[in-house]
DNA sequence: CAGATCTTTCAAACCGGTTCGAACTTCTTT
DNA sequence: AAAGAAGTTCGAACCGGTTTGAAAGATCTG
């Protein structure tokens, strides 16, 4: 059942019956609701495609995943996925995924070249992203999920790590902690250096030394928290205290600090960011892991929000948010032992 | 720069602009020469969405995330639709990925009429997978990651549990093992089943009881297994052996183990079934686990391709694959323990 | 009651591709 | 030389929507 075919059978013409679907006000009220209820009755749904070529809308945001990495590999990015798809659904639109085998620039042109999309969505931001000034210059609209320091101005949405990261080491630090490492995903994305600022800044203002051999960047997987911890443990200075970027590392990490002997809350403490994924759940660690918190679905969701109000005429300038972190107390952050 | 411009620049005809850059035969070569070097110089790429309201395929493959649920939490499913995503590029197709907020159903029903996907991708079957039926009806073609029982005949991959858990209880068998259990994923998937089955015929071969007592199904997160095993250990008739449907569960197993005073490899024995993820590696394990092995991602990656194929007109019952599970022997199985 | 205004509807053009059927060349065949 | 076949190219229709501009009918104004 098709526009027309619908028209026809109700006796009115294509125009009237797509305004009427489409809520215009010049339409009778009685018309419309007849041509509502006939919808309804045939099951009629517009179709993607001509709706698309006729308003210049691809009704899709597009993501790009970059093909040979192991970026998908990453649960926490997949699960920005789901609440990027989940927040696109409740906003009618869907999402475009594109994974590209001949370089992610090469994606990002094709989708620009086809249309296929009405606004990139960018996560993982790196300290120098240069894809963003790529898709400003391929005229492609863009909503990001995390921030640059550059001077670019681009709807995005981000969490608080540097205040996450202050709030943490101030705890630590008011338990006594003098020696607080922070473990921390890869040193080139923008997260990692907003951690690594906050971390920095915090431990200046209490007056306490921010070491470079105690922080650590490195791939967010529980193989890495396990070397950077066991790494961190055998220095002649080692921390009484850590903080890790990612569930994972922390997996990693409570792992070596059981393998040294040594037990979390009474020998060292240990605080982890938690992007609220369901296969690992701070409570099941033994004892329950301290957090600073946000859902990083959530934060999926916004952004396919943002991202629609992009595409309604939205003003970019005020599409931006950032999210504090909650800091969520549980047994793994205790006073350092007594020496 | 569209289609119209392109041929005007070259003073041809939309159409044979069309066939020259489509490949028809009934263009002369030095006309195509000319038609795609002036494609290639002006960057002209056909609007996808006029592309697909003149064909009526839509060049992209459909894949829906239930929405309430957390199976994208699940990095196993991330993985899959990594390489699904992955495949689709390589095919020239792009990957829909549609959240519903109003019910998996719905999002079925909305795509199929919309005519926005060419083939539905179904991953995690359920062993009644009610999803299988509903798609035919709508006549939406189908590709499946996982295989039912019943008797509809579909294009799907699956890999060979059976034979997986099969191998992996002929090798303890063989180490001496009696009491082996199988910790295994949610009870309503086909996987599931698949594995129980494999486990059954195998300890009966061997003339081994399958204690139901030794079965136990559960979400596949590092937490239920832990549970399970601390279950499973507390038996009077404790396992020697633990077979595990996923490497979560089995972190959770070997934590378990471990708290229990424990040593695997020494006292028990544990074998995981290991889809690749980058994030959990069995190598990461102390001991080393023995995994069967196959990779979710290529599997994602050829389901692609069967997809691909079948909207290339392939006939469906051709289309079906079951690959072989590699057993890849590392320390952590070993001989029971003398009693 | 004529003329202006508002409401409601419609035919036709448009979006940017693909494809059918016809037409025009050029080359064989008889 | 006429007829037939093959090779190229083109105009026009089509896919299924949205949107413009005009028109018909109803209501209001002076």
């Amino acid at each position: 059942m098709n526009l027309r075919e619908l028209a026809q059978h109700l006796g009115l013409s294509k125009t009237t019956v797509s305004r009427a679907l489409n809520g215009f006000s010049e339409v009778n009220e009685e018309t419309r609701l007849r041509v509502q209820e006939a919808a309804r009755r045939f099951n009629y749904t517009p179709n993607v495609s001509a709706k698309r070529l006729a308003t210049g809308e691809s009704g899709a945001f597009g993501v790009v995943l970059p093909g040979a990495s192991t970026e998908m590999a990453d649960p926490v990015f997949g699960e920005f996925l789901a609440g990027l798809a989940d927040g696109a659904g409740r906003c009618g639109r869907d999402l475009y995924v594109n994974a590209t085998f001949d370089g992610e620039e090469a994606g990002y042109r094709r989708l620009a070249r086809a249309k296929a999309v009405d606004v990139m969505i960018l996560a993982n931001l790196k300290v120098e992203d240069l894809r963003i000034r790529l898709l400003s210059h391929l005229g492609l609209q863009t909503v990001t999920c995390g921030r640059t320091a550059g001077s670019l101005v681009y709807p995005h949405l981000d969490i608080d790590h540097e205040d996450g990261v202050r709030r943490a080491v101030d705890l630590l630090a008011g338990l006594g902690h003098k020696a607080i490492a922070l473990v921390s995903g890869p040193a080139d994305l923008s997260a990692s250096e907003q951690r690594m600022v906050g971390w920095h800044a915090a431990l200046g203002r209490r007056g306490l030394a921010a070491e470079a051999g105690l922080f650590v960047a490195g791939p967010a997987t529980e193989d890495h928290g396990y070397r950077a911890t066991r790494a961190l443990l055998a220095l002649p200075t080692a921390p009484t205290a850590f903080l890790c970027a990612s569930m994972f590392l922390a997996s990693g990490c409570c792992r070596a600090i059981g393998d040294c002997g040594l037990k979390i809350g009474r020998d060292v403490s240990v605080i982890a960011h938690d992007d609220g994924l369901a296969t690992v759940r701070p409570e099941a660690f033994e004892p329950a892991l301290t957090t600073t918190f946000s859902s990083i679905r959530s934060a999926g969701g916004r952004v396919a929000e943002l991202a629609a109000a992009l595409v309604g005429g939205a003003d970019p300038a005020t599409l931006s948010e950032v999210w504090p972190v909650d800091l969520i107390f549980r047994d793994s952050a205790q006073a350092p032992p007594r020496r």
